[in-house]
DNA sequence: CCCTTGACTATCT
DNA sequence: GAGATAGCCAAGG
């Protein structure tokens, strides 16, 4: 087993337990907290090799979308899990508690 | 070695 | 804003 594997791995898994529910990051932004920038393409693929469940869902492109083919059992499985704990979307985008986004989106809702 | 593969990104049309 | 393009980088064939 590479070494670098290892820590990469031990790292990202770290990084994406303390995600809080309802909260989320990219895969750029994970790799970086991890201590890995430019490894964003590697992420994925550490969450794949967890031992243990990780919210794997929390982890979204830096557009704010999900990574999965849209329609696919993944991206509904992953939307689903988000709306679960509270998390919004507008369209395809996910729409961030913290954002100082438009009121007028949220309460409008999708499209306009 | 060389080439292909990704749950990716930033940048330019 | 949607496509195309070019970087990115470990892994596996």
């Amino acid at each position: 087993m590479s070494r670098f594997r290892e820590k990469f791995d031990h790292q990202v898994w770290q990084v994406v337990a303390a995600i809080p529910p309802g909260r989320v990051m990219g895969y750029g932004e994970v790799a970086r907290a991890a201590g890995f920038p430019r490894y964003s393409r590697m992420v994925s693929a550490a969450l794949g090799r967890s031992p243990e469940p990780l919210p794997w869902f929390r982890v979204v492109r830096s557009n704010r979308t999900l990574a999965f083919e849209v329609g696919s059992s993944s991206y509904r499985e992953q939307a689903q899990l988000l709306k679960q704990e509270g998390v919004c979307f507008d369209g395809l985008k996910i729409i961030e508690p913290d954002s100082d986004d438009s009121l007028d989106r949220i309460l409008w809702g999708p499209q306009e």
